[in-house]
DNA sequence: GGTAAATACATTGCGCACAATTCAATTGTC
DNA sequence: GACAATTGAATTGTGCGCAATGTATTTACC
């Protein structure tokens, strides 16, 4: 008997919680943030702040929606976190002159900096796992893919075409 | 080449977002996360009480740390979570008169009850993500194993027996 | 059996996440 | 060019997650 049918044949222990993604997902996504915070204490980041770097990292003078569609969080959630990282001295919120609805963030010459610390932290975190790399980024390509699907059913819910 | 090949040659790359397995494990919670939320809402639930749940309908009357062990959470996060859900009428919270430092978590009629009104949720959920059970039922078991292995390297960064 | 250490839970404080609402700026329509 | 609709952020309120600390109870050790 395969996993598949192992798992699927029992609709009468669907709801025992060591057969759930979704509970899989939940404490391996803490047990990962659990990780990087001793990694991100040193440079004063928060996990979630430390991904809002890897964005701008990657282009500069996003705004706050276009960061937000990158990591798929809101404004309820980026403005404060924002106005902490300003605070702190890596990055900039301006309102843009040609519409003044839209505020571009821009990392200053600190946070550009802050690349050079942060450098090392994958591969830290990926020895630490003790996980075979090739391994990581097809799991990396799965949940990718399951994020998409996840998100696309969402959509479904919100606005039922049938 | 293979994916481990492509992803593990190119160091200067480690800092892209869409390589992290870390953001697609972060990305992807919290999209499940929003996927149960309009499953639940009618049964008056957030997703941690209903993971909460989960624990208790499998086997009742657990201590807090017992209910800690199995969520991977601690007191801080359990206790005000367990007092809103002893508000609402799902469960009841008690001293263990054997040792008074403990907490009995037992459910109430009305927290047995719920149970079947849940019981078709995770069918539901599955339908919703469009995705073939077996796929989600080894992706399940992998995402048990990294954190597992999150776990561990999180133990040794604790306690560095070098 | 008195005291120090350990244990179990509660509390406090901070930083997310996100729904819902508000507000200002822009766009579309006539 | 007035004005309704839309868009982009900010704000408000609730519920986690967790580190750090506090407090009561129990256990260990002399």
């Amino acid at each position: 008997m395969d996993t598949a049918t192992q798992h699927a044949a029992k609709p009468t222990d669907w709801l025992k919680l060591d057969q759930q993604l979704c509970f899989a997902l939940y404490s391996s996504s803490l047990a990962m943030t659990k990780l990087y915070k001793p990694l991100l204490a040193p440079l004063g980041l928060t996990y979630p702040q430390y991904l809002a770097l890897l964005v701008l990292w990657e282009r500069d003078g996003l705004t706050v929606s276009e960061l937000g569609e990158r990591l798929f969080l809101d404004s309820g959630t980026l403005t404060p976190l924002l106005k902490r990282m300003e605070a702190a001295g890596w990055l900039q919120r301006e309102r843009a002159a040609d519409d003044e609805r839209r505020v571009i963030v821009s990392l200053t010459p600190e946070g550009r900096a802050l690349r050079q610390k942060a450098k090392r932290i994958p591969l830290q975190l990926a020895e630490a796992t003790r996980c075979d790399l090739g391994e990581l980024a097809s799991l990396t390509q799965r949940l990718q893919q399951l994020r998409t699907q996840l998100l696309s059913a969402d959509d479904d819910a919100q606005s039922p075409a049938h």
